[in-house]
DNA sequence: TTGACAAGTGTAAGCGCTTTCAGTATTATT
DNA sequence: AATAATACTGAAAGCGCTTACACTTGTCAA
């Protein structure tokens, strides 16, 4: 039923190593001699088998990115990227989900200690520094997505420059009342872009004493769903002077955002971040991260690393890029 | 810096058989030798490598799921399902993209050959049955998600009866004159849908001879995409007689078409197909599949017959549920 | 003709585990 | 006290591959 290289060694006549070279294309083999063992392996189907391979050699041919519960656009727009670079290579892409279940820590050293790629991806895993000096102890080539680590290379979002811009643009426009709708302050991109909201504010001359910073109650994601938007834009909504604009840490707090404000039937423009799929059709602006981007150099960095242990760090920060639509269209 | 069985081994004071049943929790190991491995392990961690298990072992302890380009809502949704199941085991989950390069069947094929994992899920992977059959040969357990195969397990929708209850509805609201936006033909699911779509006009007596079909000219993604459903739109909406209500299969195409009768300023009550992510925030009624379900049942199934190679198959066909949402809820 | 070299191939030693089988120490049974 | 049963442990044989090394040819310059 199953064939080893044996099987194909036997029926094409020459040695288990021969048939090794012909799949590796490694060292010269006679054209005659490949096309036989080529042959006679399709006939039979026969294909190396994977562990059997990682064992041996001292390569995998495997990349191994690491998600968190797989749940939304931003994780497939990154897949995107990493997929594309991985189909320059003959290296196979598996991926793996964390458990949500079980403590990420020691999930992820495990992963790691079983030794199932040649390098990692961890996308959107966030851990404290002393986490990843844990991990990256294990020694395995890695590249983080979404996070830094100053030992490890990284891709990641400038938060604080993006939450500068989407302020700045109210600013400009005459704008000085804004607010905030942010998240729960133990996630660090919320609080980076909440710290790039106060600052573009005070460059402006704009104190930041009274300015509203407001969440909902729903915690859910550290506070990154509608719901929470929902709510923190009713907060608002009762101030005894409305704000002019807002800023959002999340477009999808501001989903629930423009609800409310649909609700009460007023409209205040507000610019959310992340540029989910629903932005574009729902008219939200917003601010675009380059994440499918992101995903290809990660992984073309990593490819690297794995060539040559030895070579630099790369350490990216992008800066997000303001889109402009309905919810910012009506000013002026 | 890495460390093998043999080093805890030593380290320990007893052989490598018994710090693998450690590691197995198999047979008996006496408390005290069993924590004195552990304590070892713990201290520098030790993890049994992955591919030594696989080639050595009789599992792999890996299930790995198939999936076509990861990108949309469908995949999500049954990958959660899948992680659910998986979460209640001591497996892993690895995830295999098809590489949109490479001839799907040739890379399938070499996949299983390489004997990653104890089973497979495939899901939305869409073959013929020679195909199938070819793949099925290769002796690896397997069940198909929203994909059928006679000779495998699998959990399909059946898209015809989806279209029923859609067509069914608008019937009963006593309307007759109905049009389809439809994919490309080669589609499998269109083309059920749209037999699904005309056998109930039928049943209800009413004439399919000059009933609107129409589909865009965008054919990316056979036509599953926005603007063809906007084209299609535009077409219904230059007849002479504008169809009273639009049975949709698609949701992506239904967000087109939506598009397009705000252009025109026209309303006419449409069901969409998928329940897309988007669909619940502007309202598109539509036809749910319990997708999170089938991607929990298969894994379930697929343990079964991991655990037993001889239990029985597996066939399911789920059959849709009208969701109804705003853009079918004017109706009178 | 001879030696040097290249090209092609085979032999065999692992890679880090699991697992069978056999062995020893311990406990239970009569 | 003698025997049987039980609990635990170790030795060693693979799992299916890669690869260093050795070997056999054939070719060509000297």
């Amino acid at each position: 039923m199953s064939h080893t290289i044996y099987d194909i060694a036997r029926q094409a006549g020459v040695s288990i190593a021969t048939v090794s070279r012909v799949f590796n294309e490694s060292t010269k083999v006679s054209p005659k001699t490949r096309d036989k063992v080529i042959q006679i392996a399709e006939q039979v189907g026969y294909h190396p088998q994977g562990f059997a391979q990682g064992l041996a050699g001292r390569q995998k041919k495997v990349i191994m990115a690491v998600v968190p519960l797989l749940s939304n656009y931003f994780f497939l727009q990154v897949l995107n990227g990493i997929q594309d670079a991985i189909s320059e290579t003959d290296f196979e892409l598996h991926i793996y989900n964390v458990k949500p279940k079980e403590e990420r820590i020691v999930q992820l050293k495990r992963l790691l200690g079983r030794k199932w790629a040649d390098g990692y991806l961890f996308v959107s895993i966030h851990l404290s520094n002393e986490e990843w000096a844990d991990i990256h102890k294990l020694g395995q080539q890695m590249v983080l997505i979404d996070d830094a680590y100053s030992a490890s290379n990284y891709f990641q979002i400038n938060n604080k420059q993006g939450a500068c811009k989407a302020t700045d643009f109210f600013l400009e426009q005459g704008m000085r009342r804004l607010a905030l709708i942010t998240a729960e302050k133990r996630s660090i991109p919320a609080a980076k872009r909440q710290e790039g909201f106060l600052e573009t504010l005070n460059n402006y001359g704009v104190s930041t004493d009274r300015v509203p910073i407001v969440t909902g109650n729903t915690t859910y994601r550290h506070g990154f769903n509608e719901s929470n938007g929902y709510e923190a834009m009713n907060k608002l909504l009762a101030m005894e002077q409305i704000p002019e604009a807002i800023v959002c840490v999340s477009d999808i707090q501001a989903v629930g955002a423009l609800s409310a404000m649909k609700e009460q039937d007023v409209e205040i423009p507000i610019i959310g971040y992340d540029d989910i799929q629903l932005s574009q059709y729902i008219g939200l602006s917003t601010m675009r991260q380059p994440m499918s981007k992101m995903g290809y150099e990660g992984t073309k960095v990593l490819f690297h690393h794995i060539d040559d242990e030895q070579s630099d760090l790369v350490q990216e920060s992008y800066i997000p890029e303001l889109i402009q639509r309905s919810t910012t269209k009506n000013i002026q």
